[in-house]
DNA sequence: TCTGGGGTCCTAGGACCC
DNA sequence: TCTGGGGTCCTAGGACCC
């Protein structure tokens, strides 16, 4: 470098501080609904899972800013939302109720996210080289070779480059992200959620002990409710606090997490932007209206929650080793089982029979909740293992298959491995 | 705040092997 | 009969995230 200007978008000194973006939606299902019903703009709107018009089961998923001025917030029952946001339809017609301070209802529709989502991928995709979609709404982009961190008229060009992906999704998809830009992960994250909705935060590379100071410990990524609580009986309130406290003493109280806490209070992060890999489990799971006893009612559950995840499974092309329960008993006691069968199979009757067996250690017990879990899952050679004559010829090996193994076992016969297994 | 559904990662003890 | 250390796998639970 001979001393002359940094020309714009060029790598120069600061080549080694990376640009991250995190780009995450504002209440990104209430915004879909929105897409495709113009009028519930400005309104307050709630999605509800497991919602249906006209009726007040169900939690509610997401809720609109404006419905969350009214003290709707994410996971509440149905009901509770509701008596502090009426719904529109009833406030028409109940007299002693104002419309205008009422709000619209809507049950979860996948599909219809989903592709909105897709729309809002292919804008991503062109705006970086490395992206990691984390979820349907939110997504990490590694920005450093399309920007740079150079100050002009008062402004990081990687600002300029945030709005651009902003402005973007804005105007090509039509709903609101906000955006946070910074140089790890971590502090990008916590920048994007910092101005929401509709916020750009940037974290220059020597500003993040500045920006983390003030924040209280929750908001550090990783740190939730039982995290804090310890921290602050440890007199640690502030991530400001929490960068200045020796991190032996972290390590001591929480572990290899302890070390990570105190990187992430600092803007320390190395993780890589990198695409996420296949999922590592598959699993459904669902709650009873009220707890029961019923051992009809929980078997009939359990077996259709198994033939569901054997049915995503096969739709993932993965095959799976171990299958697992969730037992959930009042007031809400978290039990799991789990049990690993000698090799990789695609076998729905034996994810229900397992998943039922397992099942039985419960029997009389009230049961809130329920779920099956699918894991160990294996995806290359899947497709194999449907083709015809593949399954003769290696048929009777499946049962030594071995994790390490690179052919994959098939089972011909389900009832077999379970008795061989039982054995 | 009494709690919906789908995930990830970490910890810790026991079994088992060398 | 008592005994070392290391490694991996399995299972259960906990914390966290969206």
């Amino acid at each position: 470098m001979s001393g002359g200007e940094t020309l714009p978008g060029a790598a120069d000194d600061d080549a080694a501080e990376r640009i991250v973006c995190h780009v995450d939606m504002d209440c990104f299902y209430a915004s879909c609904e929105r897409l495709r019903d113009p009028d519930l703009r400005g309104d307050p709107v709630v999605v509800g899972m497991g919602y249906e018009p006209g009726e007040s089961h169900g939690a509610v998923a997401t809720a609109s800013y404006e419905a969350r001025a009214y003290g709707v917030e994410s996971a509440q029952p149905i009901s509770q939302a509701m008596e502090l946001l009426p719904r529109v339809e009833a406030a028409r017609e109940e007299p002693g109720l104002d419309a205008e301070e009422a709000g619209h209802y809507r049950p979860v529709d996948m599909d219809h996210y989903r592709g909105v989502a897709e729309r809002i991928r292919s804008v991503l995709r062109e705006c970086a080289d490395r992206l990691r979609e984390v979820s349907i709404d939110e997504a990490y982009l590694d920005v450093s070779d399309r920007t740079a961190w150079t100050v002009v008229d008062g402004r990081t060009l990687a600002e300029g480059y945030a709005r651009h992906i902003k402005t973007r999704i804005d105007r090509e998809v039509g709903v609101p992200a906000s955006v946070g830009v910074a140089p790890t992960m971590s502090a990008a994250k916590v920048a994007s959620d910092h101005d929401k909705p509709d916020g750009l935060v940037v974290v220059e590379p020597d500003e993040a002990r500045e920006f983390f100071a003030p924040l209280s410990v929750e908001e550090v990524h990783g740190v939730g409710p039982v995290t804090a609580r310890k921290l602050k009986q440890m007199g640690i309130e502030t991530a400001g606090e929490l960068a200045e406290t020796n991190p032996q003493r972290l390590r001591d109280r929480f572990g290899e997490r302890g070390r990570t806490f105190y990187d992430r209070a600092r803007g320390d992060d190395d993780r890589e932007v990198t695409p996420m890999g296949r999922p590592k489990s598959l699993s459904r799971e669902s709650a009873f209206p009220e707890a029961t006893a019923d051992a009809d009612r929980q078997r009939e559950a359990v077996a259709g929650l198994a033939a569901d995840v054997a049915d995503r499974a096969d739709g993932e092309g993965a095959l799976y080793r171990t299958i697992g329960i969730k037992v959930v008993t009042p007031p809400y006691d978290v039990n799991t089982r789990e049990r690993s069968l000698p090799g990789p199979v695609a076998a729905p009757g034996l994810v229900e029979e397992v998943a039922l067996d397992l099942l039985a250690e419960f029997a009389g017990d009230p049961v809130r909740k329920v779920g099956v879990r699918v894991s160990n899952l294996r995806f290359d050679a899947g497709e194999q293992a449907q083709l015809d004559g593949w399954k003769s010829d290696r048929g009777r090996d499946a049962p030594e298959a071995t994790p390490d193994d690179d052919t994959v076992g098939w089972i011909d016969d389900e009832q077999s491995l379970l008795t061989d297994f039982d054995g």
